[in-house]
DNA sequence: CTAGAGCGCTCG
DNA sequence: GTACGAGCGCTCTAGC
């Protein structure tokens, strides 16, 4: 049977479908894996109800679902804008493209998209095809675009509003009949899809002209002729953007298909099929109707969630982890296959090559690319030839290497697309390497920060850790390739066959690992977490990263200086009082000298037998004799030398001249930051001698460092959280609140209180956040246990509400596992059920984090606002010390910035939480760190 | 020679 | 046996 007369062809705008059953429903989820299935679900509804109404006499003879091929078409070639504003699909969108495909095949219905053409032109063809043969089609769309088709025996058919669309409604809609509804929309453009069209001409205007002239070509030739000049002027002026604005808006007609329009018979639904499918997908009413219409049984879709072992055991195409499957990219040709795949897949796993960890001077090496679990590459960019290949030059290239920079070029856009996910492990590194070529990345995912989201407290998040725990794969040790210790060489002088297996391998295991925790996120109810405190910040800190901080290398060099004589000269009277020459750096030596030559008392053995001989024993023992004070001095000098004026030289950049330190976003299960490489969070400040160090953390000249901190957050949590209101009015009414703690507690008056008795109240306090023992506090205060428990029952007895706040929160980390901050960040507490001095390990943390982990969740929101804060300012966000943030900024626009930063600052909790306690921060600034804080 | 444990000290 | 959360430099030793 050829397709002819008599026939009708129903052709259904699939992304249309899509879109709209996404919008028209809430975030559905499937029950068992939380995979969003909402847009799917709506998909299905459409076409069983398209299927049931098709019994009529206006049945449908053919019928075909177009989509749209993700990614470019031809049109972007045309005009390179085109649909450039257009936003990326939402998130939880992405992963339902492929299952509405899924859904049309499963109901045995035709499902066409092709590469770098748009659904619009394969309806178009199809359309014409038919009309051509003398049959009648039917559109399912409301997209105007489509307008251009309607008439002879072609009609469009919206079926939301269950409206058809003939001839004279495209002349109602347009002012024009369909053969010039081009000429319209090209003078009247489109901003949705970025056509440009004619400024200042909509399409009631258009249709006028049109009508007055008779089409596009004659009102150009004769645009002189108008009267309105501003419309004539218009015309004239974008003559040839309007030509252009034709060519995006005129639909193919004329493609190649591969498919004829009799392979689109209408054929029945294969039952086992569909609801296979529909019960994979856990529908369960869509099913049970399903199959009642078909007249077989209902399939049984389980009720119990499935453990991430079964989604894996589930997941049965997803190919072993291999390098057989892995691609060596050569050309540009190769590499232009591999975009193409991206775009038309939506997203991209990618991992960078370099030839080291600091990511402020490595180069970059090559890049690995995963599209599909198992289908990846590698990019080799900067491969050294080994020195056999070339005997005259030991740093030539490598061969099979495409150029970088044509590479770079090709990568740019696809990293910048809006509508292109990025996908990696710990991107920030990846980010601010390409960033350093001038390669821009968004959006992002970030297993790694997907991982910390899910399980902080449970384990690691480094990718050997998760692709051993949820793969059961171990990775190509990097050890493997480089070698270690002194002979350890850098990846470019690694064989690229080598390079290859090793780094498309961290591409694949990435993208397997996106694929498990993306849906785990709903499921353990931390994408909110996920969304607003992780994926967003990282951005944020590769920028303060970037940014660095400018250090004074002459200063912290004669502080070197300084202390190292003074060293020398205590060394040797240590020496003399020991009575022989040893390695004060030593504890072992130390304890020696100390409990066993000179007999002093308190020696107590640690771990490995040894004495210990940390700063509280030294203190204790310096009134027994002189060696102990004097090696404590010797300890302090020796720490702020070594890990302070020493390292901190090694570690400014030449480039920059200034220190560029690593934010560890997963480096503290309660959500805290960890700096390293340096570590510019541990800057002395309690002792006058080390706080001069900051006096080497400078501004340039004409700028100025900016502290804002602030003030007793954690203290202001536990009040709000535990609802103590004697201690929320306190931070209402802008008490001293150790002082007012004191008071309470001793009952004496705040004025003229006992500095020691102030102390006292402070350490409870304190301890009260690390989960307050006798035993701690006695130590801390340096008084009997005894004591020290008189005072915490005492505190107990006034504030009860801080003993059930505790009590409660240890029980919900006993039930749950894990315990939560007021951000809903969860940090997981598996030693809780732990017996013996784990469990009281557990304990303490269990009640610290929700405190920590809340206040640490507020600085990080205020960190995401911050770039938006001091846009058009002269100000750069430079480090983070946990409740403090420190600002380089043009000395006359300090103010401004300080009162910017405090508002973000000060009310970075709202509107997710509304606190009972003011948020207060307090600044500073200066020409350095010292005097700023 | 190297990796890792342990100690001790720095910060919030 | 004990305050909560981190990183790093040094010493020392087990194991290549």
């Amino acid at each position: 049977m050829t397709f002819g007369k008599g026939h009708h062809l129903h052709l259904i705008d699939g992304s249309a479908f899509i879109f709209r059953a996404y919008h028209a429903l809430p975030p559905l989820t499937r029950k068992s894996d939380g995979l969003p299935i909402g847009a799917v679900s709506g998909f299905c509804n459409m076409l069983f109800k398209l299927v049931e109404d098709n019994a009529g006499p206006d049945a449908p003879t053919h019928v075909a679902v177009i989509f749209d091929h993700s990614g470019k078409s031809f049109r972007n070639d045309i005009y390179d804008k085109y649909k450039a504003n257009r936003p990326p699909a939402p998130e939880d969108l992405v992963p339902q493209f492929p299952l509405t495909r899924d859904a049309t095949r499963a109901f045995n219905i035709a499902c066409i998209e092709v590469e770098n053409y748009e659904a619009d032109d394969i309806i178009a063809t199809l359309a014409c095809k038919a009309r051509d043969a003398g049959g009648r089609v039917t559109i399912i769309s409301s997209d105007k675009d489509l307008m251009q088709l309607v008439g002879d025996g072609v009609e469009m058919l919206d079926v939301m509003k269950n409206k058809r669309i003939d001839r004279d409604g495209v002349v109602e809609k347009f002012g024009v009949g369909p053969e010039r509804v081009v000429d319209v929309q090209a003078l009247a453009g489109d901003s949705v899809d970025n056509v440009p069209g004619a400024p200042g001409i909509g399409i009631k205007t258009a249709a006028l002209l049109i009508n007055e002239y008779g089409d596009l070509d004659s009102l150009l030739a004769r645009a002189e002729e108008i009267k309105q000049p501003k419309r004539r002027q218009t015309l004239i002026d974008n003559a040839e953007l309007i030509r252009i604005s034709r060519d995006l808006v005129k639909l193919d007609c004329d493609m190649d298909l591969d498919i004829s329009l009799d392979d689109l018979e209408v054929r029945e639904p294969e039952a086992e099929a569909l609801l296979e499918f529909l019960a994979s997908m856990e529908f369960r009413t869509l099913t049970k109707r399903i199959a009642d219409k078909l007249g077989v049984d209902t399939p049984v879709i389980p009720d119990t969630p499935r453990a991430i072992e079964a989604a894996q055991a589930d997941a049965p195409d997803a190919p072993p982890i291999t390098p057989d499957s892995y691609e060596w990219v050569k050309d540009a040709a190769a590499l232009k296959e591999w975009i193409d795949l991206i775009y038309s897949r939506g997203w991209v796993a990618i991992d960078t090559e370099t030839t080291g960890l600091d990511e402020m001077q490595a180069d970059l090496v090559g890049i690995s690319l995963c599209v599909n679990a198992g289908h990846a590459c590698y990019i080799p960019l900067a491969h050294k030839a080994s020195a056999g290949d070339d005997l005259f030059a030991s740093d030539a290239l490598a061969e099979g290497q495409m150029d970088l920079e044509t590479a770079l070029e090709m990568l740019k856009p696809v990293l910048a697309d809006p509508s292109i996910l990025k996908i990696g492990q710990n991107l920030k590194y990846d980010a601010k390497i390409l960033k350093r070529y001038g390669l821009e990345m968004a959006p992002i995912d970030d297993t790694m920060l997907m991982s910390y989201a899910l399980h902080a407290g449970e384990h690691g998040h480094g990718m050997d850790t998760l692709s051993d725990r949820y793969l059961s794969h171990e990775p190509i040790p990097i050890k493997s390739l480089l070698g270690s210790g002194k002979s350890a060489v850098t990846f470019d002088k690694v064989p690229i066959e080598d390079a290859v297996k090793y780094a498309a391998e961290d591409a694949d295991i990435t993208l397997r690992l996106w694929q498990l925790f993306k849906p785990q996120l709903h499921v353990k109810q931390v994408t909110t977490v996920y969304e607003t405190l992780e994926r967003p910040l990282s951005p944020v800190l590769a920028q303060m990263e970037m940014n660095g901080v400018m250090v004074d290398r002459d200063v912290l060099s004669r502080m070197s200086n300084a202390f190292a004589q003074k060293m020398a000269a205590l060394e040797a009277e240590i020496h003399e009082k020991a009575g022989q020459p040893f390695n004060v750096g030593s504890p072992a030596q130390l304890g020696e000298i100390l409990f066993d030559k000179l007999e002093l008392p308190g020696g107590k053995r640690g771990k490995n037998g040894k004495y210990s001989t940390g700063a509280d024993i030294l203190e204790d023992l310096a009134t027994e004799h002189e060696l102990p004070g004097l090696v404590l001095d010797w300890r302090q000098l020796s720490k702020l030398k070594s890990t302070y004026t020493d390292a901190l030289q090694d570690h400014i950049n030449p480039e920059t001249g200034r220190v560029h330190t690593s934010y560890v976003q997963t480096g503290a299960n309660t959500g805290r930051l960890a700096s390293t490489d340096p570590n510019l969070q541990n800057i002395p400040v309690r002792s006058e001698e080390g706080r001069r160090i900051r006096e080497a953390f400078v501004a340039p000249e004409g700028k100025v460092l900016a502290s804002l901190d602030y003030s007793q957050i954690e203290l202001r949590i536990l009040a709000h959280v535990a609802g103590i209101d004697s201690l929320k009015q306190a931070f209402r009414d802008g008490l001293d609140i150790h002082a007012m703690t004191a008071s309470e507690m001793f009952g004496v008056p705040i004025e003229g209180m006992d500095p020691m008795v102030r102390r006292q109240a402070k350490a409870i306090n304190f301890g009260v956040i690390y989960g307050i023992s006798g035993f701690g506090l006695a130590r801390n205060l340096r008084i009997p246990r005894k004591d020290a428990q008189e005072f915490i029952d005492r505190y107990f007895e006034r504030f009860p509400g801080i003993r059930s706040y505790m009590d409660e929160t240890v029980a919900f980390a006993k039930e749950h596992g894990y315990v939560r901050t007021l951000f809903g960040r969860k940090i997981h507490t598996p030693e809780i059920a732990a017996k013996g001095p784990k469990a009281g390990f557990a304990k303490r943390a269990a009640i610290n984090a929700p405190i920590q982990g809340t206040a640490a969740d507020i600085i990080r929101r205020a960190m995401i606002r911050m770039p938006a804060a001091i846009e058009g300012l002269p100000a750069k966000m430079l480090l983070q010390v946990h409740d403090e943030l420190i600002f380089e900024v043009e000395e006359q626009a300090a103010e401004e910035t300080i009162e910017r930063v405090r508002n973000v600052m000060e009310t970075a909790a709202a509107p997710a939480v509304h606190l009972d306690v003011p948020l207060v921060v307090d600044a500073g600034t200066g020409r350095n760190w010292a005097e700023a804080h």
